[in-house]
RNA sequence: GCUCGUGUGGUGUAGUUCGGUCCAUCAUGACGGACUCUCGAUCCGUCGACCCGGGUUCAAAUCCCGGCACGAGCACCA
C-alpha cells in the first residue's frame, strides 16, 4: 500500500459518501413497499419512493411490494386507469417491475377479519360518538362512553356496520390504546369507517372500509415488510401502528423517513389539486407539460436514470427541501448528451437567398460532435436557406459549418467558405432539408409554441435530439400535414 | 394547546452514533478563463456554510443546557 500509493493514506480526509446509507436491521430478507393511492398517475414526488425502495431492494437483493392503497371511495376515489399507469410508471422509473403487486381493495376480507379479531380480543371497539364529540374527549384525555361496552355489544354493532344498517358517519372502529397518552394523535385512533359509496373496482360489496393506518399496518405484516420508508408526516402512523402491532403480538418493521420535497418550479405534488386543475380545464391532462407528472417528464424525454441519480443524490434525510428542476436537468443532460444526435431547428425562420459562388456539393455535418461513430447528417445545398429571426442582423455572420456571409435585406452574400474571422456563428437550414416543426415549451403557467423548421434528416419519433444552439427536445409526433412536434426538454 | 421532527455555502448533500485526522465533502449554481465552426460538451480557476447563546473540554459541526426558526401530526384522507 505505502509503496503503491504513498499518499493515499493521507489524502483520504474528506470523501463524500455516495449512495444510500445502510438500512438498519437484518439485511438477509429485505422487503420494502411502495404504496401510492391510485387517484392519479405518479408524480415526480412519487418517483422518490420508487427510486429509494427499488435501490434498497437492489442493494440487498430484496423485494418491493407495489401496493395500491385504494380504501377511500369518497375523499380520494381511485381512478381505474391509474392502476396500470402506476404499474407501468413504476417499471419505467425502477427499470424493472415491482416484485409483488397488490390492491388493498382486493384484500378486504383480511382486513375485516383482523378488525373483528381486534374487537373480539378487546383491543378495539365500535364508537358511535360523533367525530367532534370524540375530538373533545380526546383533547380532555377522557374515555368516551362507547369504550367500555361489552365484547358482544361491540360485535353485534360491528355486524350492523357491515350489513349497512348503520349509515355513514354513524360508527367507527377504534383501536383501544390509552386516552391518557401524551400524544393526542395516538389516543384511541380510528381504524375503520363506514363508506356506502361503491368502490370503482369492487362495487358496493363492503360497507366498512379500513383507514390507512389500519390497512397499511395489517398489510405490511401480511407481506412480511421489513422496512418502511415513508414521509416524516407519517411518524405518528408508525407510533399508532406499533400500538396495534402490540395488540396482535407482532413485531413492527424498521421505519425510515424523508422530509417534504418541493421543486421550485412546481411547488408540492398534490394529485388531488392536479386532478382538479385538469377537470376544470386549466391543464390539458395528466401529461400536460406544466404538470410535475411522470407522464409529462416522459413526454419531454427525461431518462429514468436521471430520476434515479437525482433522488439517490438527495438521499434519505428528514429535512424539508426545495430543489430546482435545474438539478434534475443537469443529471439528465449528463446522461443523455453523449448519445443524443444534433439537429438544426430554426425557430421563427426568415428566408435568405444565398448569393455568390454556391458550391455544388452536399454538406456533411457530424451527428454528434464528439462521436464520429454515429456518422454524418447530409444536407443538400440550395440557394434558399432559413435563419432564426432572432439571429437576423444585417451584417457579417458565419453559417455554422458552411460559410461566412454578409447579410443585407434577405440576401446573403457568400464571403468565403473558410472561416475568415471571429464573426458570430449561427445555425441555419437549407430549405430543401427542412420540415415544418413546432417546438412546445412549458413556461411557468403558460405553454409556448414556437413555429419553425426542423432539419429533416433521419428523424425518429420518440427520440431526443439536441437542437443546436437551442437545447434538447424530444420529437413527439408528425402531424397529418407532416409538421414535426417537438417537446422541449432542457437546455 | 398537546405531540413529533429538522436546522452545514444560493440550492441540495457528506461528516454528527464513538468530540481531535474538518481553517468542513461532493454536486449543482453564480462569476471568470481555456477549448470548440452550438448558447451543448470538455477543462481550469474563483465565490460561498456548521441557526443563536451559554456550558463541558487541551480540543465541539459533533456532547450538555437554554433559546430561535421552519415543518408535520392530533381527518370517519392517503
Amino acid at each position: 500500500m505505502e509503496t503503491l500509493a504513498p499518499d493515499a493514506l493521507e489524502r483520504r480526509k474528506h470523501v463524500k459518501i455516495e449512495g444510500l446509507k445502510e438500512l438498519p436491521g437484518d439485511h438477509s430478507k429485505v422487503v420494502l413497499r411502495f404504496a401510492p393511492n391510485p387517484n392519479g398517475p405518479l408524480s415526480l414526488g412519487h418517483s422518490r419512493g420508487v427510486v429509494i425502495n427499488a435501490e434498497y431492494a437492489r442493494i440487498y437483493g430484496g423485494k418491493v411490494v407495489l401496493r395500491f392503497d385504494d380504501t377511500d371511495t369518497k375523499v380520494k376515489p381511485p381512478i381505474p386507469d391509474a392502476y396500470h399507469w402506476i404499474t407501468e410508471e413504476y417499471e419505467w422509473i425502477a427499470g424493472r417491475p415491482a416484485d409483488v403487486i397488490i390492491r388493498a381493495s382486493d384484500r378486504m376480507p383480511t382486513y375485516l377479519k383482523y378488525a373483528k379479531k381486534m374487537i373480539r380480543d378487546g383491543h378495539g371497539y365500535v364508537c358511535r360518538c360523533e367525530s367532534d364529540k370524540f375530538r373533545n374527549f380526546r383533547s380532555l384525555k377522557e374515555e368516551c362512553p362507547c369504550r367500555n361496552k361489552g365484547c358482544d355489544e361491540n360485535l353485534s354493532e360491528w355486524e350492523e356496520m357491515n350489513n349497512g344498517e348503520i349509515l355513514e358517519g354513524g360508527a367507527v372502529v377504534r383501536v383501544k390504546t390509552d386516552m391518557s397518552l401524551p400524544n393526542p394523535a395516538l389516543r384511541d385512533w380510528p381504524a375503520l369507517r363506514i363508506q356506502h359509496n361503491p368502490h370503482p373496482l369492487v362495487g358496493d360489496k363492503y360497507k366498512v372500509w379500513p383507514l390507512l393506518d389500519f390497512q397499511s399496518a395489517i398489510e405490511d405484516h401480511e407481506q412480511g415488510v421489513t422496512h418502511i420508508i415513508r414521509g416524516k408526516d407519517l411518524m405518528d402512523s408508525t407510533r399508532k401502528q406499533t400500538l396495534l402491532y402490540n395488540h396482535f403480538g407482532w413485531e413492527y418493521p424498521f421505519a425510515l423517513y424523508w422530509g417534504r420535497v418541493k421543486v421550485h418550479e412546481f411547488g408540492g405534488f398534490s394529485t388531488t389539486s392536479m386532478r382538479d386543475s385538469i377537470s376544470s380545464g386549466i391543464h390539458e391532462g395528466w401529461g400536460d407539460l406544466r404538470l410535475p407528472t411522470i407522464k409529462a417528464l416522459q413526454r419531454r424525454g427525461f431518462s429514468p436514470n436521471s430520476l434515479k441519480e437525482f433522488w439517490i443524490d438527495l438521499g434519505l434525510t428528514q429535512k424539508d427541501i426545495s430543489v430546482p428542476m435545474k438539478t434534475l436537468e443537469s443529471f439528465n443532460a449528463r446522461i443523455i448528451d453523449s448519445g443524443t444526435e444534433r439537429r438544426s431547428f430554426v425557430g421563427e425562420p426568415i428566408e435568405i437567398s444565398l448569393v455568390g459562388e454556391l458550391p455544388e456539393y452536399e454538406i456533411n455535418l457530424p451527428r454528434h460532435p464528439e462521436d464520429s461513430g454515429v456518422g454524418d447528417r447530409c444536407w443538400k445545398l440550395g440557394d434558399r436557406i432559413a435563419i432564426q429571426s432572432s439571429d437576423f442582423e444585417s451584417g457579417k455572420l458565419r453559417l455554422k459549418d458552411f460559410a461566412d456571409i454578409t447579410l443585407s435585406d434577405s440576401r446573403g452574400v457568400i464571403d468565403s467558405i473558410e472561416k475568415s474571422d471571429g464573426r458570430k456563428i449561427i445555425h441555419w437550414l437549407p430549405l430543401d432539408c427542412a420540415r415544418n416543426a413546432r417546438l412546445i415549451t412549458p413556461h411557468g403557467k403558460e405553454i409556448i409554441e414556437i413555429e419553425g423548421l426542423l432539419e429533416d434528416v433521419d428523424l425518429v419519433i420518440g427520440n431526443v435530439y439536441q437542437l443546436e444552439r437551442v437545447g434538447f427536445a424530444r420529437l413527439e409526433s408528425f402531424q397529418e400535414d407532416s409538421t414535426a412536434i417537438l417537446i422541449w426538454l432542457h437546455g
